[in-house]
DNA sequence: CTTGACAACCTAACACTGTTAGGTATAATT
DNA sequence: AATTATACCTAACAGTGTTAGGTTGTCAAG
């Protein structure tokens, strides 16, 4: 066995752990991952896993990361056209949606703190970051184009505030989905109308 | 000693364990607040408190019951008199404004999946569902004024929308508050803003 | 006044968690 | 053939919530 047999090899067993996650994550959800499951499930014992990652938040980052390609997927595929209002609420169905696909990914990326700030020297680059960014321009477009109401003249704040509606939406289904006393409506038709009435309240 | 005495002392043990447990959970906050660290700060050791509460989220609801208070009355100071969609806001804004006195409390009641359902039989009444029911019944107010657009006819559907758009933005804040590339807005006013533009594109 | 009961608290322990230290065997390189 | 490094292991640490069982001290009853 050659170096570079070496080194697929552990590719391969990286690849092998990473399915696993995806598959204990999906299964258990956050609550339910543990590192001494996620071995056992490919017969190792706990702490072989940290050869192929530093720590189990890797882990978690490196499957989410994969995961949220089908969201950059589909925000790139609303693409650079049209009304930007349209598009802001294409947006927000596709982020429902991946919502509704990965609610255990939703749940780290979005409803966990990231853990005490002094992590800002090297930047593990947070997926949720590029989310908010693609918002933002289109944001920064509708504005340009003189689309939303006088009073709002700030992306972040409109940004901020389009955000806010659809990941409380879909946080509320994830953490209170199960509870009997609210009668919850289908999460996706009621986006689209919570969608149209805020940006209807929104535009000029 | 007496009987009545006895009850007394137990009496003011819990309330001893509730003050340092508020304490905890607003000093170390949800992650930070352990049973030993609670029993520590009164001199106790953790099984002592299983004296006086049956677990950890007994304790904690306790707490969260007592200060809850403060947005149900909050909530009642906003009365039955006035234009329903007024008083949508209001409380709104009065739910905003727990949720930043009590952030923690918040994150509890609001960013914490129940724990598995089974919990059907005794049903340990949750502030949420209030906070929910209190909303709904204005809603049904506005309804009943036909304050609202043609296409919106269910209560429920309409106090989702609603309440999904105040948790979005507050519990982004808690989850995200510190995350430094969202350039946050000050939170009250946003929600304002928020508030305002949805309910335009809600009302008829 | 003694006895029995009960409350309130304790120490030990269980079954978990993420993570680290240190050892071992196997494979690749020199 | 000797050395080095990889990939894995066992054992352990410091936590977590929680339970079992023992030790007080104060109460009520005989």
């Amino acid at each position: 066995m050659v170096a570079v047999d070496r080194e697929e090899h552990s590719r391969s067993v990286k690849q092998k752990i990473l399915d696993a996650a995806r598959e204990l994550l999906v299964a258990d959800g956050v609550e339910g991952f543990s590192m001494r499951k996620l071995a056992g499930k490919i017969g190792y014992t706990a702490t072989g896993i940290y050869h192929h990652f530093p720590d189990k938040q890797a882990v978690l980052e490196e499957v989410i990361e994969t995961d949220f390609r089908s969201l950059r997927a589909s925000l790139g595929r609303i693409g650079n056209v049209g009304d930007p209002i349209d598009r802001i609420q294409q947006m927000g169905m596709a982020y429902v949606d991946f919502a509704i696909e990965f609610p255990s990914h939703y749940q780290i990326l979005f409803m966990t703190p990231a853990s005490l700030p002094p992590d800002t020297k090297i930047v593990r680059c947070d997926p949720a970051e590029d989310a908010y960014a693609f918002l933002k321009q289109v944001v920064i477009e509708g504005l340009a184009l003189g689309r939303f109401r006088t009073e709002f003249l700030d992306a972040d704040e409109l940004s901020q505030i389009i955000w806010s509606s659809a990941h409380g939406l879909v946080s509320l289904h994830i953490t209170k989905g199960n509870d009997p006393w609210v009668p919850w409506r289908d999460l996706r038709s009621v986006s689209e109308k919570l969608f149209e009435a805020l940006l209807r309240g929104l535009v000029r």
